[in-house]
DNA sequence: CAAGGTATTTAGTCTGGCATAATACCTCCA
DNA sequence: TGGAGGTATTATGCCAGACTAAATACCTTG
């Protein structure tokens, strides 16, 4: 399947990541693959578009971050745990509204038929 | 009905301006109408985004331009007509699949459930 | 001739996704 | 013992393209 350019993406990736998260606590690299599993191999999400996006959901409250306890003997370096909050929930919920409106106005205008 | 962000029409332009030249001609300021009228209030298309856009897409070669024979009597300056053309068409109908495929993975993963 | 709707052009700003690279951690294996 | 390779985060700077804003111009009406 064709890749999807970055550019169709703007606005839309950080709700992308709040229903990741909703589903599941997860951190950056996870969530990264976890939107390319999903995304049936259109998306590919680079660490360069990711992490600026978790900071910026961090800044607005959105998600919480904490450094993993590093007791295991897991291969890698220490991992933040990004978790949705009750805001970022909230958050989502309005995103997806949007999410519909945005598909049926557009849509409405790229689709209409002769 | 609430705006939708700018941001989040970043390449999706071309298309509805494409779409809305393959069911007339039209000018600019014309173009710019009936994407709010189509759009439901939703949409809040200005010139410094349309204009550019339309000299993107003439420069591509997806469109053509020719001012209009101002013989009439109606108010205002001289319009430029624009017109889809065959490679505008192909393009038009690219855009679309990409869009069904964008609307699909994107919504795939916005609205995943729990 | 000012006001107001129509129409285009242009200049400059800013958001946010992208590419790239540096750093680091751990395991495996030669 | 060190380098290859997968995992993970951080940081820098680029750039397309949608935005704001304002200038210009045309025609009608009061």
């Amino acid at each position: 399947m064709e890749k999807i350019d970055g550019n169709k993406l703007r606005g839309h990736l950080d709700a992308m990541v709040l229903s990741v998260l909703d589903q599941r606590d997860a951190h950056g690299f996870e969530i990264m693959q976890q939107i390319e599993k999903q995304g049936s191999g259109a998306l590919h999400m680079k660490e360069g578009t990711l992490y600026p996006a978790l900071y910026r959901l961090e800044e607005a409250g959105l998600v919480k971050a904490q450094w993993e306890d590093d007791t295991s003997s897991r291969r890698g370096p220490r991992r933040r745990i990004y978790h949705i909050t009750v805001k970022g929930k909230k958050e989502l919920n309005r995103q997806r509204v949007t999410w519909r409106q945005f598909v049926d106005v557009v849509g409405n205008i790229v689709e209409a038929p002769k």
